[in-house]
DNA sequence: ACCTGAACACCGTTCAAGT
DNA sequence: ACCTGAACACCGTTCAAGT
């Protein structure tokens, strides 16, 4: 793997969600990326030593862009937290075709390192310690890429929970009405919504005080 | 699409399911699951439209084998619920590479429908009503497909979270500490414990007596 | 020394040709 | 009427052949 010339390090990769967000996850293939960067196929080999590379460098594009500066230290530990998640939140849902390489890939982003860190400072701040600051940090991450996913998916109230209604007579009553609640629920009311119940049970754990 | 004869209309995705589990998510082709189901690659075509409707099955299957039986009546409705998202775990976990599959295919699985029912039976039980109701639901499918995520992706404590340790020094403080307080964490004390976090949330709330 | 196009081994899917 | 193998248009990647 020589040096590259022509081009920076991170044009692949912003080429490579160019196509992506042009064209959906289907249309990325090293072909397309090294035609969006005006070079032959085997050119783009120069800077990537394969196609998983590639989708790494993708991702961490994307990851990479969330807002890690420290939450207004003005704000509760609690407002501070959802800060941090509703960044995450917006960084994903800018580039929503990505979100099922995010997963393939399980690597550790530099991105969500440096979000885990801002999140442990409030969290330490906040008088959180030990193996519960482990617990409390991984369920958030869990909460928030899977919130992420389910609202990719679409809301309760969408159409694809429209057909439940449908369904044999009966067979899921409780569905068909929560699936009618939903349709007075906004994705915002619904993501901060289920944030606001784990952030209740942190919060009544002892050894918080703000 | 003429009827089908010599195969059952599951055969298709417990092949497909079966080289899945043995060679992996990349090892999934139209060629090797007719191959798997001793008959020629376009005769898989008689049974199913596409490959995407062979994967969409291979969700459903997967899926379909939650336990959705009401939980223990005599259990509190805490214990029901979490007895409820422990089946979910368990069923995606007994087929790790199947997960990526389970959120490319953004279906209203049946199987997910009937947990959802039964989730929702227990949290109606429980005083929870409306749009609360709704918040529950969707809070706990999120934290649930987040974590068995995340768990795929391997523990805090695991190989790739160690390297952390070893990023240029004192960059990340916090996550390096978090990481050795996580080799005490194990799996399920994890999973259980985030839960616990949300349910002590969703208890928090008014109307919960039990 | 650097770059690239042809070629290889795959893939999903079409369709005409077999019985 | 039913089934299937060759063929088509892709794909990631190798590598020898060009300059």
């Amino acid at each position: 793997m020589p040096r590259p010339r022509s081009l920076t390090s991170d044009q692949p990769a912003s080429a490579a969600l160019a196509v992506i967000d042009r064209d959906g996850l289907a249309g990325l293939s090293m072909r397309a990326v090294a035609q969006e960067l005006g070079m032959s196929t085997m050119g783009l080999y120069r800077y990537v030593h394969d196609r998983e590379e590639l989708e790494r460098l993708v991702v961490e594009l994307v990851l990479g862009a969330v807002d890690t500066e420290p939450p207004d230290p003005d704000a509760s530990w609690r407002e501070r937290i959802e800060a941090m998640a509703r960044r995450l939140r917006d960084a994903v849902s800018a580039h929503p075709a990505v979100v099922p390489l995010t997963i393939t890939h399980r690597h550790r982003s530099l991105g969500v390192l440096r979000w885990s860190e801002a999140v442990l400072t409030v969290l330490t701040e906040a008088g959180v310690e030990g193996e519960r600051r482990v617990i409390a940090l991984r369920g958030l991450i869990s909460y928030v890429i899977g919130a992420i996913q389910l609202e990719d998916l679409g809301p309760l109230s969408g159409s694809g929970t429209a057909a439940i209604t449908e369904l044999p007579s009966g067979e899921f009553p409780l569905m068909s009405e929560t699936a009618r609640h939903a349709r007075n629920v906004g994705a915002d009311q619904e993501f901060l919504g289920g944030l606001a119940m784990l952030l209740d049970g942190l919060g009544g754990l002892d050894s918080l005080d703000a």
